[in-house]
DNA sequence: AATGAATGAGACTTCATTCAT
DNA sequence: CATGAATGAAGTCTCATTCAT
């Protein structure tokens, strides 16, 4: 371990954890400190503030997430099939790696004005597909951006519930049920 | 100003507005007692700690918001109707107030556990009309929390987007095309 | 109730119990006008700050305790009925009202040097009966304020003793032993 | 300065200098931060709060003198020479730092119930020797924490006048007559 | 690269005191 | 004389950040 690469990814991974748990302005530099093993000096060989830090970690996983729906798009035939698999991923993702989910949920606030315009987010991706079907007349008419909020809010919303507990099934299971209803608003046949 | 009603009353409304704006984290004691010309020490006449007052607020906030809805809704004959309703209502009101709506919406992280059991919060009266219309088949079949979520998904995903300023219409023109994804999602004829 | 008497009598009595019990930094200006269901800002009709109160408070019980030693001294001949009756009338007023004992035990610490010149102390009470019983040889050689100190001490020392707990009878039940040792100290036949 | 040893040692004592000379409600953190030449935060890396800092200091040195004074005793034979080193003893520590004296004196109220049970302190090593000397008959019958606190009022009453500037001498100077005292008070030979 | 004691700005909170009613 | 809402100075404490080792 000559570089702080393995140190660095402790950081991420603890600050993320931290911040999905009690929030972002609750978790001190120390307590990420303590959780990671470290000092609380060296987080500040790797980054420049406790602000650089979040931002840095927002951004880098939300395009992170945004490319990796991008990817299994691009491997499906038609916006139907697309929007099933998006769906069935995210399902999946979340039940994996609940804590990943709920960081970029709770920080997107303060932090989503941090996106740049060419940025590969989950939201332009969503959007991009949809208006390129709605070319191809396989998606209702509609300004896309409302859409894809819309579809978002389909699936999003009930993850948001289950991590405020109102809903306690694994997420996986509604899966089906989230893909009908995104194919209903889009007006997918 | 005998009592001093008038001074929790611009404590509340400029405290919401800056929560809203900022974040609570990022809103000192000593912003709200500027924002409304009062004295630091003024707001702990009215409530215990900061914690309190956020916590008031988002509560009676929220319940008020969710006794709105049922007033409304109990107007109205059938689903189909307070559906649209309940929509159209919210529209007008994230229009007249956002900074209501994005206080609620950036609170709840850490104050929804606060909700007692027999409160009457929107959520709730979505989901009882929902489990009340299934009985009547005019709802379709499924788990009742998880179509009050995605029927919340719909409606204010796009509202979320608006305060980010990924939509830029007034919210009330969205106001059909929300209706009629609503009525889809719960299969509503 | 035309004048305010009755009510900075019952500020007073307050006052002085709740110092005893809580400490004078600790009990607030607050505390005390619940406490005799008064207003906050009627104790400062009665007294110009809660310094002023504290300090009128403590003088005014410490020299009444002065004169009362005094008074009843006065009634004795000789310094062994002298303090055998002081000494009596001590335990008795301390099982009478121990608060008044507490308040000023912990209160001359940043009070005693307020006390003026003439003023007749009980500890300047007994320290001129001791004077005047040694020119007549019925106490023994030696400092008069260090004998004046000694006597104190055996007979408040078990007071401090019984207030902190340690010790459990009444403090009367001890009136003999302590009156012989105060003797003792004093070489009294 | 690796370790934080000298800082603490610092602040302990400017503390207790500080609390002896103004009271502890008197003596702010900025105080003894400014007397310990350290910024204010740094108390906080030492002590949790400014009420740990006081009981802290309180029960150590407290606890200190107990075990001192137990010391002392326990190498002299017979109870009479115990009380004269005793004595002594307290008389030149006095002299030598009266600001730990006066700590503990105006400290007690509102500590001492933090004492707990096995705890080695003054009173407690006084009240075990003379409950040993009774069984040799070499003191007094009688209550022996009674006789603790009589002899203790002795020795310790003249310090809090000297404290008070009632007495003036060097408190050494009054050894030979609290000895005498002490002795008298037990009755012993 | 890592440490952790120290910093100091600033947040939250308390409370003696004032003053309009 | 009495009230109690409001004040604001000052206190305690937190925590992101620095720097000597």
């Amino acid at each position: 371990m000559r570089d702080g690469t393995a140190t660095k990814l402790k950081i991420n991974r603890t600050a993320m954890e931290l911040f999905a748990k009690q929030g972002v302005a609750e978790t001190t530099t120390k307590d990420i400190a303590a959780g990671a093993s470290i000092a609380e000096g060296t987080i500040y060989r790797h980054y420049k503030s406790k602000d650089e830090l979040v931002r840095t970690l927002f951004l880098s996983l939300y395009e992170e997430q945004g490319k990796a729906l991008s990817e299994i798009a691009s491997q499906q035939e038609g916006i139907k099939q697309q929007i099933a698999v998006m769906v069935e991923t995210f399902c999946r993702l979340f039940d994996e790696d609940r804590a990943l989910f709920t960081f970029l949920l709770l920080t997107q606030h303060g932090q989503l004005d941090h996106v740049s315009e060419g940025m590969v987010t989950p939201v332009v991706v969503i959007r991009d597909l949809i208006q390129k079907a709605q070319k191809e007349k396989a998606v209702r008419r509609g300004d896309p951006d409302l859409l894809a909020a819309m579809v978002l809010g389909v699936v999003v919303q009930p993850a948001i519930f289950t991590v405020y507990g109102r809903l306690n099934r694994s997420y996986q299971g509604f899966s089906q049920e989230l893909v009908q209803a995104a194919w209903g608003v889009l007006g997918v046949a």
